[in-house]
DNA sequence: GTCACAGATGAAAGATATTTTCGGTTCGGT
DNA sequence: ACCGAACCGAAAATATCTTTCATCTGTGAC
C-alpha cells in the first residue's frame, strides 16, 4: 500500500554521483569513463593507484588526474581519500535504491512512490552540491539590493516568479520577467547596487542570458542559478548557484527534476535574505499574511 | 541553535580506538604517540602525509609506518585510507540532528540542510497520504478531457501554471487561470467532458472556489488539490487530492511546503496522464523538446 | 574533399610521498 | 663501566602522483 519512502535523506553516494552527473557534460570521453568508474564503485577505485585506475578505464594517469581536478579535488590522492570515505558511508548506511525508471505500465501507486523518491534524491543532491559561499554572497547582494530582477522562461519562469513573489513578501522590490524583450528593456535600467538573477537549467537559454548580460554590463550584481556551472550564462554571473542534474527518463523529463532543484535554491535564498533582514522581513511577512486573510472564506471545523 | 553533538564513541570509531587500546601495551613510546594521535583525530590525520604525521607526533616517518603495520595495515597509505573512511562515518553519524526549526541565527549551511530535509519530509508525507484511487480517477478524467482549466492564485497559481504547461507538452488542451474574473468567465464555457482543477492549500480561497463551482455546475469533472480535505473547495470537487500540511515556522511559511507538496501531486497527475495517453504523449513530448532546442546557444565544451 | 586548428590524449620526465635500510642511541642488566 | 637488545630516525630506495609536451583526433572553414 503506502510504501516507505522516508529515511532517504542524504543518500550516501549521492553527493559524488550528482557531481559526476553535473560535470559529465563538460567532460571529454576518457574523463567520462574515469568519472563513471569512480561513481559506480567508489570503494573499488579507492583501492587503486592512479596507474591502476588508468589501466582499468583504459586511459592514462594524466587523464585520471585531470578528472580528479575537475571533480574538485587538488589531485588524485585527495579524490582517493574522498572515495574511501564515501565507500565507508555506503557500507554503513544501507543502500535501498529504487533504481528503476518509471515505466509506461507502472501502476499509479508505484508512480507516486518513485516520483517522491526521485525528488527527494534531487533535493539531497542539490543540498550537497550547493556552494554556501556563493549562496552567502548572493544573499548578501539581495539583502542590500535597491531592486532585484529575476529572469526565467518556460519552467524556470515559474521558479523566477516564485522567487520574486517571496522577495516581495519580505518587503524587497523584486520583479520576475518571462518576456525576453521586456526583460532586456528592464535590465538596462539596472545599475550598481541592483541585483539580477537568471534561472536556466541548461545555462544556454539565450532569452535569459541576454538580460543578464545587459544587467552585468550596467554594473548590477548578477547571479545565475543553473545546472551547468560551465555554461555560457556563467560568463555574466558574479555568483553561480548550481542545481543538481539528476537522471532523467522519457516520462520524467529534465524539466521536472530541475524545477525541484531550482526551487530549493530559491528557498535557500529566500530564507537567507529573510534572516539577514529579519527586522524588516518579519513584520512584512506578517503584514502580507494579514492582507490575504480576508480572501479566505471562514474555515469550517 | 546548534544541536549538541556529543562524541558518542560508538561502533564506527570503536574498532580503531579499541585496537589502539589493545595494542598500546605492546607499543613503544613513540608508536603510542602516533597511535594516540590517530585514534583521537582520524579525520585530521587522514589529511596528513607520513612526514606530516611524523612531525605532528614528534617522531619519524619510519615510526609512523611501523605503527600502521602494527595496527594491521600493509603500510601508512592504507591506514590513511581507512582513517578517511572512519572520519566520513563519524561525520555522517552526526548528520540526523536536524529536529529544530530554522532559526534567525542559523548559518547558511544549516539553512540549506534543514530546508532540504523538511522538503524531503513533505514529499514523503504527501506520497504516503495521497489516495491513489482519487488520483486514478483524476488521471482518467484528464486523459479523456476535451479541455482542462486549472485555477490557482498566489503561490498555488504557479503550480497551476506548471500543470497547464506540462499538459500542453503532451498534447492536451489546458489553460491556467490566475485572474479570478477571467477564470469564472472561462468556467462558464465548460461542460461535461471537460475538466476543471482547483489548487488551493487552505481550500478556502474564494477566488479559486468560485470558478470551480461554476465548472461543477456546468457539468465539468472537477478536481481539487488541497491540504484541507474538509474545506469548502471540496464541496464542488468530484475528486479530491490531498496535499500534506507540514509544520511551518516563521521563516518557513506554509506556502513553501504546500508548494512542494502540490508540485508532487501535479507531477503524479502528469506522469499518470502521460502513461495513459502514451501513444500521443511521447511524440508530443519529443516535438516540444525539438522545438525548444534552437532557443539554446550551442554549448561550449 | 582537404586543410588548418583547437582540443584531447598518453608517454615519459619530474616531483612527492612512502617504504626500507642501516647505523646511532638509549636503557636495563650484569 | 660494559654488553646486548630493542628503539629510533636520517637518508637511500622505491612507489606513487603530477606535470610536460609531442602526438593524435575530431571539427569547422574553405
Amino acid at each position: 500500500m503506502t510504501q516507505d519512502v522516508k529515511e532517504t535523506f542524504g543518500s550516501p553516494g549521492g553527493s559524488l554521483a550528482a557531481k559526476v552527473r553535473t560535470l559529465a557534460p563538460s567532460m571529454t570521453r576518457s574523463m567520462q569513463r574515469v568519472a563513471e568508474a569512480v561513481a559506480n564503485d567508489p570503494g573499488g577505485c579507492a583501492a587503486l593507484t592512479v596507474t591502476g585506475l588508468a589501466e582499468l578505464t583504459g586511459t592514462s594517469e594524466a587523464t585520471v588526474v585531470r578528472t580528479a581536478r575537475l571533480l574538485g579535488y587538488p589531485g588524485y590522492r585527495d579524490l582517493r581519500l574522498a572515495l574511501a570515505g564515501l565507500a565507508a558511508q555506503q557500507q554503513s548506511g544501507r543502500a535501498p535504491a529504487i533504481t528503476t525508471d518509471i515505466a509506461v505500465d507502472d501502476p499509479l501507486a508505484d508512480v507516486v512512490t518513485k516520483l517522491a523518491y526521485e525528488e527527494q534524491q534531487t533535493l539531497a543532491d542539490t543540498a550537497a552540491g550547493l556552494d554556501t559561499g556563493q549562496l552567502g554572497a548572493a544573499v548578501g547582494a539581495l539583502a542590500g539590493a535597491r531592486r532585484t530582477d529575476v529572469y526565467g522562461v518556460g519552467a524556470s519562469g515559474l521558479v523566477a516568479q516564485d522567487l520574486a513573489q517571496k522577495l516581495l513578501r519580505i518587503g524587497l522590490i523584486a520583479q520576475a520577467h518571462s518576456d525576453p524583450h521586456l526583460a532586456v528593456t528592464n535590465a538596462v535600467q539596472l545599475r550598481s547596487g541592483d541585483v539580477a538573477i537568471a534561472i536556466t537549467h541548461s545555462g544556454s537559454t539565450g532569452d535569459v542570458i541576454e538580460p543578464l548580460r545587459v544587467a552585468f554590463e550596467h554594473g548590477a550584481t548578477t547571479v545565475a542559478i543553473t545546472g551547468r556551472p560551465d555554461s555560457p550564462v556563467t560568463q555574466y554571473a558574479d555568483h553561480v548557484l548550481t542545481t543538481s542534474t539528476s537522471r532523467e527518463s522519457e516520462l520524467r523529463p529534465a524539466a521536472m527534476s530541475s524545477r525541484t532543484s531550482q526551487l530549493l535554491v530559491v528557498d535557500c535564498l529566500f530564507v537567507g535574505v529573510a534572516q539577514r533582514t529579519y527586522e524588516t522581513a518579519a513584520p512584512a511577512l506578517a503584514a502580507s499574511y494579514e492582507a490575504l486573510a480576508h480572501r479566505h472564506r471562514t474555515n469550517p471545523r
